[in-house]
DNA sequence: AATATTTTGTTATAATATAACATTACCTTC
DNA sequence: GAAGGTAATGTTATATTATAACAAAATATT
């Protein structure tokens, strides 16, 4: 018998688990270290799960800085992400701004180029960093 | 007797000129290849190249591309951009939606970060490409 | 010319990511 | 439960992207 939603296997799970006990965007290889006593041991066994984790929401990848990081709630959209990003620490926040999401998602073509995902880094300073 | 804007170095110049020829977005390596001729023969010195160009506002890195391109016109505001990408073929072109660039710069504080700047990356098929 | 500064050149290597193939687990269906 | 298919995992090697560190040359400043 099968499930119509498929269970995440158990690399993509060991994965996943680090992703979101990390309060940080991670890195592949920081991953890999972390999972190596897991049994992942070599680059492709993360990547694949990593590939998998995104196709289905469960992470996004901050493209600016290489890294990946789990997604806060629910995936609405998981076409269109929006992220603010601390330069100086780069601790990362999934942005829920209502307005944005909506500005951003009804833009049905721009440039001829009919529109079906978008990502959005915005970069400042955390409170944090800023004292 | 020193200028106040600094003019483009003989290596910023070739790679900004290879770049601008392109019609679609670079990558450092390719860049290299094609201007090795011109003597550049190391990546050190496309990389620099890049960094200062990026930094005076000629060029943008895409970053879900790992790629270069020029800025279309004057950048009013380099730290932010935004860009239409097709999926298909990597055609990229830089967005003016003034309405939505007046949103994002807009936006002054996200999340308790003080926002800088920020990156858009639209995804679609262009005209081309769906026929 | 002497000195400082910037730019360039060069070698080596770090960091990120994927190709290709071998092996194992796991379903089915007989 | 054996045979055969599919999905997941493991493994090796290598491709791609990027930077560190230092040497040499060019340019500007005194």
């Amino acid at each position: 018998m099968k499930d119509k939603k498929k269970e995440l296997t158990k690399n993509q799970k060991i994965v996943l688990d680090f992703i979101q006990k990390s309060n940080k965007p991670v890195k592949a290889y920081s991953i890999l270290s972390n999972v190596s006593k897991k049994g992942l041991k070599a680059p492709p066994q993360v990547y694949r799960a990593l590939e998998k984790l995104m196709e289905v929401g469960e992470i996004h990848k901050i493209e600016s800085l290489n890294s990946f990081v789990a997604c806060n709630s629910k995936c609405i959209e998981p076409n269109g992400t929006i992220f603010s990003i601390c330069k100086s620490c780069d601790q990362t926040k999934e942005v829920s701004n209502t307005e944005l999401f909506k500005f951003l998602s009804d833009i049905k073509d721009m440039n001829g180029i009919e529109l079906s995902g978008y990502n959005l880094e915005l970069f400042g300073t955390c409170k944090t960093c800023k004292t």
